[in-house]
DNA sequence: AGCACGCCGACT
DNA sequence: GTCGGCGTGCTC
């Protein structure tokens, strides 16, 4: 007897095992997808991660279908998850779920069946249960859902099951494949007359029928012009009648076909698009080739606008020629219109791209040629890392300082550059990190040695650095020239730059109108009532809204403290600035780009497009503008308040407000002219800001460096954070504590907490945070870990601490 | 993640 | 008196 270890999409501790049938027992191999049954109900699809003889000391249930003849992940990517799943201490099950588009991962859905030998004598039933038998005598199945909908209320489990007792009714799990190939009808022509004199003879017996004679020749020539030639396309061209294609159909001289057609539009490459690389690009690629030829890892640290995507087009030309498999990653945000449109034109068919935005059909045609190989690169964001690559010969992963290459909720909490670092070795794969503003890890990294080190600090056609001119807040107040949240500078500096045709970006990292309201008579702030933080006025929905749970309120003119008429919004976001921005300047067109405004699918290529079209002079926008965007015309940046970047109780801070200020200012004069960046600050002695000044990466390095390696932060340590969660507060601080008691003995001074984090309540969950330190090469850590989850486990068996969650979070960001 | 089992408040 | 709320325990 045979049995498989299964992997379900559920965050269920182990993998669970079945019975193999001896009918399965040849067919079945790892990385298959097959339904069983959990529980008495339900019944998932789960994917065969290991086949063994090794009966488990349960009773097993037996696999109830195979459903893929042929594995649609290969053993490496099993590997691959085991590996995330306990690196970052999740489940298999989450890692599957992150991994498997969602039309590939089935689960079922509960059908009701009318029971024919009950006949239709409806006398015994009540209102409801009568209701319910006679949509099913009409329908004869019913999901679950359209009773809810039949008798308008959501529990109707009690009306079901004593239709059930009565016999009225059958139930049945059907495990349902959602992805559906999509098929198209094309028209062909009948072999006998694909020869010119067939076709003429054909042309005069047709005299009769002008129409249908017509319809032929538009066929022809579709067929002349593009090869295949779609029903749909034929009629909308011609402007022919179903009726009348019918007709050539019925007399046997056109034929249609059904065929399965690709989502995901090819379009043949263009590989004449050659470009020449500068002498610094040159050179940067060689060295990239000669350290490749050493380290497995190579660090790009090219300045903005150094042209870093030819250098990776030319390495993934490189690759491509050794047949090998290509992974392009960029930070989701950066998967612009512009970036996929020019690698597409480049690479044609063989460059598949993968992110959010596609839809779930997309998805899987995307999985399944990955699989086959037929595509051969990869453009996505962190989640196509997940994809079954069967022979990966290079992954560049482009702003590789991006946070957002770390996933926060949910579970698997992955990094994808260190993951995609891991994965890449497994294929003996190389890795490209590029970055003007590398993360102290990477750069710490290439400076150990442990990745080599490669830079590029020419600007691509010889453009300048912005010039970046910091303006005293502080002065322009006491001086009074301030102008709301303008300084003079500022303000005359947008002015110039409109006035020459030219346009402006204005950063500010907070959305909304203001981050809060304050009561000018007591000092009372309006928080939200699930959440320990204060709420952001929105004006223009008018509405007081918190950013961590979603939660809308009107707006508040009396203090609920004292009584007093005197709210005022306090600090101010995006859409105050946009707001003063059009009475300053009333003729310009304003646009703002935040998670406000692009929180439909196409919005923020729409706006991008917008400002490439030059219809919008001034952008205010989240840090959302920093990332990817590429105008030529724009000539100013301004960074509202550099105070507010600097502020952060956060070990980062210095690092990530650097990025921020550099990555903005790389927006300013990319192609003619230098630009210019203003940034506002009350503190203008700032050490981040002369380092920004200078565009000095290497001051920021060696400042933050030796901060971190003071005080203990990454890269010297591994940081693992634990964050409790419970509606009770008491009851997480009590989890908190005891898991903090057992751990001390096993980690000493390298455990900080149980401590209550800035936000300490979200959605009405109380929240508590434990922060390990681990020692960066320490042998243990996955001892550690699995200890970790030990303790875990046996806290929540004490049936006080059942409902508590505890997250861990591995090498967070 | 479901989903069933089981124990306490608002209706007929 | 029942119906139904959701706390909690289990799924190979």
């Amino acid at each position: 007897m045979k049995f498989a270890d299964v992997i379900l999409p559920l965050a269920l501790p182990k993998n669970y095992t079945y019975a193999i049938p001896e009918t399965m027992a040849d067919s079945l191999q790892p990385g298959s997808r097959i339904a069983v049954q959990l529980g008495k109900q339900k019944k998932y699809a789960g994917i065969v991660k290991a086949i063994h003889e090794q009966a488990p000391p349960y009773k097993t249930k037996p696999i109830l279908d195979i459903l893929d003849a042929n594995p649609i992940v290969y053993p490496s990517q099993l590997a691959f998850w085991s590996w995330i799943a306990s690196y970052y201490m999740c489940t298999e099950g989450e890692v599957l779920n992150a991994a498997l588009p969602a039309h590939l991962k089935l689960s079922s859905e509960t059908i009701l069946l009318y029971n024919d030998a009950y006949g239709s004598d409806f006398s015994s039933l009540d209102d409801d249960e009568y209701l319910v038998a006679e949509a099913l005598l009409i329908r004869k199945e019913l999901r679950i859902e359209e009773v809810q909908l039949i008798l308008d209320k959501s529990s109707v489990y009690s009306v079901i099951k004593k239709l059930i007792e009565k016999n009225v009714l059958l139930v049945y799990e059907e495990l349902k494949e959602v992805y559906k190939e999509k098929k198209e009808k094309f028209v062909l022509l009948q072999e006998q007359y694909k020869e010119d004199a067939q076709l003429e003879a054909l042309f005069n017996e047709m005299n009769k029928a002008p129409k249908q004679l017509e319809l032929l020749l538009a066929y022809l020539h579709l067929q002349r012009t593009q090869g295949n030639v779609l029903q749909s396309e034929l009629l909308k061209k011609s402007g022919a009648s179903a009726a009348q294609l019918k007709g050539l159909v019925d007399k046997g001289i056109l034929w249609i076909e059904k065929r399965t057609v690709d989502r995901v539009p090819g379009g043949a490459a263009v590989a004449e698009i050659d470009f020449d690389l500068s002498a610094a690009q040159t050179a940067a690629l060689s060295a990239i080739n000669e350290s490749f030829k050493e380290k497995q890892v190579t660090l790009l640290h090219g300045v903005t606008s150094s042209g870093k995507t030819q250098i990776y087009v030319k390495l993934i030309e490189a690759c491509l020629a050794e047949g090998k498999q290509v992974l392009y990653l960029l930070p989701e945000i950066g998967l612009t219109a512009q970036v996929t449109r020019r690698l597409k034109k480049h690479f044609g068919d063989s460059l598949g791209i993968y992110h959010s935005r596609f839809n779930n059909n997309e998805r899987v045609e995307i999985w399944n040629k990955v699989k086959s190989q037929e595509i051969k690169v990869i453009l996505g964001a962190r989640s196509s890392l997940l994809l079954p690559f069967k022979d990966l010969g290079l992954v560049i992963l482009d702003e590789e300082h991006d946070a957002s290459y770390k996933q926060q909720d949910p579970a698997p909490r992955y990094h994808a550059r260190d993951a995609a670092i891991y994965y890449a070795a497994q294929f003996k794969a190389k890795v490209l990190l590029g970055s003007a503003t590398p993360s102290l890890e990477s750069y710490f990294n290439a400076q150990q040695g442990k990745y080599g080190l490669v830079t590029l600090s020419e600007r691509f056609g010889g453009i300048e650095m912005p010039a970046i001119e910091i303006v005293d807040i502080k002065k322009e107040m006491a001086e009074k020239t301030m102008d709301g949240h303008f300084t003079s500078a500022l303000k005359t500096a947008i002015n110039d730059t409109i006035a020459s045709g030219k346009q402006v970006i204005l950063f500010q990292n907070r959305r909304g109108y203001a981050p809060f309201l304050l009561c000018t008579t007591c000092g009372w702030i309006p928080h939200c009532k699930q959440c320990d933080v204060s709420l952001t006025y929105h004006r223009n929905q008018d509405k007081l809204t918190c950013h961590y749970c979603g939660t809308r309120y009107p707006y508040v003119h009396t203090c609920a403290a004292c009584g007093a008429q005197t709210i005022e919004p306090k600090s101010f976001g995006t859409e105050k600035i946009e707001d003063d921005l059009q009475v300053l300047f009333p003729e310009a067109r304003i646009a703002r780009m935040d998670m406000d405004t692009v929180r439909n699918k196409d919005s923020h290529n729409r706006l991008i497009q917008l400002l490439e079209d030059k219809h919008v002079d001034i952008l205010v926008g989240t840090q959302m503008v920093v990332k990817g965007l590429d105008f030529e015309n724009v000539n100013l940046v301004g960074i509202l308040s550099a105070d507010n970047l600097l502020s952060f109780p956060d070990f980062r801070v210095h690092e990530r407000a650097f990025q921020l200020m550099e990555q903005v200012s790389g927006r300013a004069g990319r192609k003619h002219g230098a630009g210019r960046v203003l940034i506002q600050a009350s503190n203008t002695r700032h050490p981040v800001l002369h380092w920004v000044m200078a565009h000095d990466y290497k001051l920021m390095y060696d400042a933050e460096i030796a901060e971190r390696r003071a005080f203990g932060y990454p890269p010297f340590v591994r940081l693992l954070k634990l964050t409790i969660r419970h509606k009770d507060q008491q009851t997480a601080e009590q989890a908190g504590h005891i898991l903090a008691s057992w751990l001390q003995p096993l980690l000493g001074s390298q455990l900080m907490g149980p401590a209550v984090p800035l936000v300490a309540r979200v959605r009405n969950n109380y929240l508590q945070e434990l922060l390990i330190k681990l020692p960066r090469d320490a042998k243990s850590i996955a001892q550690i870990k699995q200890r970790i989850q030990d303790y875990i486990i046996q806290l929540r068996t004490e049936k006080k601490f059942r409902t508590v969650a505890i997250i861990p979070d591995v090498d967070g960001v």
